[in-house]
DNA sequence: GCCCTTATGTCAACACCATTGACGCAATGT
DNA sequence: ACATTGCGTCAATGGTGTTGACATAAGGGC
């Protein structure tokens, strides 16, 4: 009945036919145990609703579409990220431990955070999630533009990278293979002649295959240390 | 008749239906028109066939599956990127007009990029963009080893700022405008009691909206010049 | 110039998918 | 006890990728 999400406080709730009762928090849960077990394409409405013992129909009743339960399940990925997260050290510890809790959050989910990762949930655990980093950036020293610039390039970069490699590891395990070998076979093979520089450095291309999160993280924050000096100097 | 990619080199050419003869070529640059003009939901075997004047299942004999026809598209839109490539200045500012070149390349091509941004073409021209890389970074004075390292954070962080932003150019426009004007309407709503950071920098919110990978790719960049500064001395 | 082989375009079918409108049960507030 | 209505169910629509069997025409050998 194309009403979409209840907003108010839902009063009736009746048990499905397999005797469940659904909740948008329910929901969630099971999309994102769903995903995790069998891949992404496991995560359809008509599975979904096996899966909660429903009809497919029903979840409609809770979610808009798919879209809107993609962001539901994003925002909840957040929170489990990002939930008892104190900052200590100083500013750049803070930041880093974040980049590795949303990394580690999105990669514990692959499937989703490929779809996902790349959105704004407009929901509570990211609101929590911006205002600490932002808060951060602005006890490195950063005027509030900066601030918000440097935070928008931070997250940008740890999203992104989170989604490259979940985008890796939920591809089927046969085309996951394909593309790590990718570079220890089809790399490898290139002549010196046309391809001089990748024939120099052949012994080391099976580094290619590794996540570069670590070396673009470090890299980032070295940067933003000698930003912020020269802010506050 | 999942025979898959004909990979020898194919004699017989009959022409479809529709008269036209079907070339892998072919089919990439439809495929990428296709695209373009409607959405990336409009890249279907079914519609590709439809604009080709041809049986949807005759793309089977070109190519494995779609995804082995998105790596082509993939490959294809590195080439148009790197085309007439010559670094100019120092190994730096190779770099930085390499990432630029790959960054509106991708988002010149926003539907395909979301999907294929993040996947290994091994192909001709994704090649050739990796010899050009990581010979830059051997001008900048790494070892082997950091070389190939630096090139992977290097690329990746290029790569996912591009599939971030072209995966939010690739949004149906009214799902983008709600995304973007989040930073502006639910953002700004959020009380300075419980976002008091979020509340402080308020004004500047809107910046959140706008992309960051300028601002992402000056930090790496002033970071790999340090470091590659202190590998030489 | 014919025939044989075979590459490749076409057809039909399968098993999925998201979404919607009508329907009706049952839980709730009175 | 009743009326209201939230919400689970059913059925249907129009999309998707992929495959196997089939038919046809192109090209090579003679």
């Amino acid at each position: 009945m194309t009403a979409g999400r209840v907003p108010v406080e839902r009063r009736r709730r009746r048990p499905t036919k397999a005797g469940t009762v659904l909740t948008e928090e329910l929901i969630v849960d099971c999309a994102l145990r769903l995903a995790g077990e069998h891949g992404a394409e496991a995560l359809s409405v008509r599975r979904l609703g096996a899966a909660l013992g429903c009809d497919p129909s029903a979840l409609y009743r809770y979610f808009h579409d798919t879209d809107d339960l993609l962001l539901a399940v994003a925002d909840r990925i957040i929170g489990e990220s990002m939930e008892g997260f104190v900052p200590e050290g100083d500013w750049l510890d803070g930041l880093r431990a974040m980049a590795r809790r949303v990394y580690a959050g999105y990669s514990r989910h692959p499937r989703i955070a490929a779809l996902a990762a790349y959105r704004v949930t407009r929901r509570p655990h990211e609101f929590r999630a911006v205002d600490t980093g932002i808060g951060l950036m602005l006890e490195g020293g950063f005027d509030e533009a900066d601030a918000v610039r440097n935070y928008a390039a931070f997250i940008d970069t740890v999203l992104g990278h989170a989604a490259l490699d979940a985008a890796h590891l939920a591809l089927a395990p046969e085309r996951r293979g394909a593309d790590t070998r990718a570079w220890a076979d089809a790399y490898q093979a290139l002549p010196s002649a046309t391809h001089p520089r990748l024939a120099q450095v052949r012994g080391q291309l099976p580094l290619m295959g590794e996540s570069s999160f670590e070396t673009a993280l470090g890299l980032f924050l070295a940067a933003l240390e000698v930003r912020a000096a020269g802010a506050a100097g």
